[in-house]
DNA sequence: TGTACATCAGTGAACGCGCGTTCACTGATGTAC
DNA sequence: TGTACATCAGTGAACGCGCGTTCACTGATGTAC
């Protein structure tokens, strides 16, 4: 059995006391398969032919494609978090910082759609004791609540803040989502329909808002 | 080989001139399959045995899997727009029956949740010739701009109402996907999210309609 | 300074399995003469 | 009325392939004495 492809030249062994650095090499090598959205489901064998290593190594690193597939994942989320930080930069008012994450948010996935598919896969294959706050994804959502709450001018732990923050969540994947599936779809301009859908729903969270104190104050 | 399950007994040959009725056994067997959404990807020799075949009286009636995955995604459409057009029934405010549209959209999507994932799987397997209008989901669409227009009072040929429509549309399938993919998220309850939402998007259209109206005026 | 041993970072052959696909076949039912 | 033939609605054996998983092995580097 040829454990290697003649283009993917088998590769140097890390030296001693850093075989971990093979564990990156192989989520990385995931990463690249599962880039294609149109890719074959990723298999232990054909991850281990991009990483240029026999099939067996990638059972010292990972007890099966599901764990491994759990590290890819939250390694997209983690670049996600990082370009919606990085999509603050520069903005002061709170609703333009926070049509600037939903902007972000939504590029990226249409920018990544296979690793973005697997990062919303069903069912995640996530152990079952797995903490809410532990879950792929828990700080991307989170840093979302709190620019709403900024923009609607609330507190962060206001209920009214996490309810529009949810629909935003669902619209975001949804208009990804549905750009990835319906590609020939005469889809509008992405920052068109995100500004416009963003905003409709922050008016409609004021309302709440604004009904809620006049009735506490009446 | 064995080519039937014991508990899946081989099933009557049809009688003559009815060839066409191993078609639809082998559509609803598929069906079975993928309404589990952990299911592993369909197979042929899977579906054979669901519908209780020999593996090659597939290849009578469907090229491959890809062109049998079609025919079940049309079906489901068809079921899905079914129940569109019954849930306006005994309605007759027009706001009204775009929430019970939106919200039997939704229905159906987070009840079937394997046949909700082919029927947007991309790459969806269509010929690249398709005409937009003969795409699956066509009809649906469809529906949806419509109810938008009567709803927020314009032609249906508005360009308003299919903006709308459309961020509708985006909202729907992210709601539905997110319930699915991530079932401990503490959702809330959906009528009321997607109420809110739908009221809030077709405010929105409103007041465009408002300003363009008075800008016309003016 | 040697040298035996332990550890690390993997390799490679082999297995059994389900898969898509091919090919020739079967056996009941209709039809022409 | 008989009978030869065609068609229909499938079947079943066989193939080569990639897969996950196992098991024993390798060969370089460090470490104890």
């Amino acid at each position: 059995m040829t454990a290697l492809q003649p283009n993917n030249p088998r590769r140097q062994r890390n030296p001693r006391g850093q075989g971990d650095r093979l564990r990156d090499d192989i989520i990385e090598a995931a990463s690249r398969l599962l880039a294609d959205p149109a890719a074959p489901p990723l298999s232990l064998r054909s991850v281990a032919r991009e990483a240029g290593v026999a099939a067996t190594s990638v059972y010292l690193h990972f007890d099966d494609v599901e764990s491994l597939l759990l590290a890819v994942v939250d390694h997209r989320f983690s670049e996600m978090v990082r370009l919606l930080v990085a999509s603050e930069e520069g903005l002061t008012d709170p609703c333009a910082i926070l049509r600037a994450g939903v902007l972000a948010y939504c590029e990226f996935g249409i920018a990544h759609p296979g690793h973005y598919r697997v990062m919303f896969a069903d069912p995640l294959p996530v152990p079952t004791d797995t903490d809410s706050a532990d879950y792929p994804g828990h700080a991307a959502f989170g840093n979302l609540v709190k620019r709403v709450a900024a923009c609607i001018g609330c507190e962060p732990g206001d209920q009214e803040a996490w309810r529009t923050a949810v629909m935003l969540w669902q619209l975001n994947h949804g208009t990804v989502n549905l750009r990835i599936s319906r590609q020939r779809f005469p889809w509008p301009p992405l920052d068109e329909t995100v500004t416009e859908a963003v905003d409709r729903l922050v008016a409609g969270a004021r309302t709440r808002l604004a009904s809620r104190a006049a009735e506490s104050a009446g």
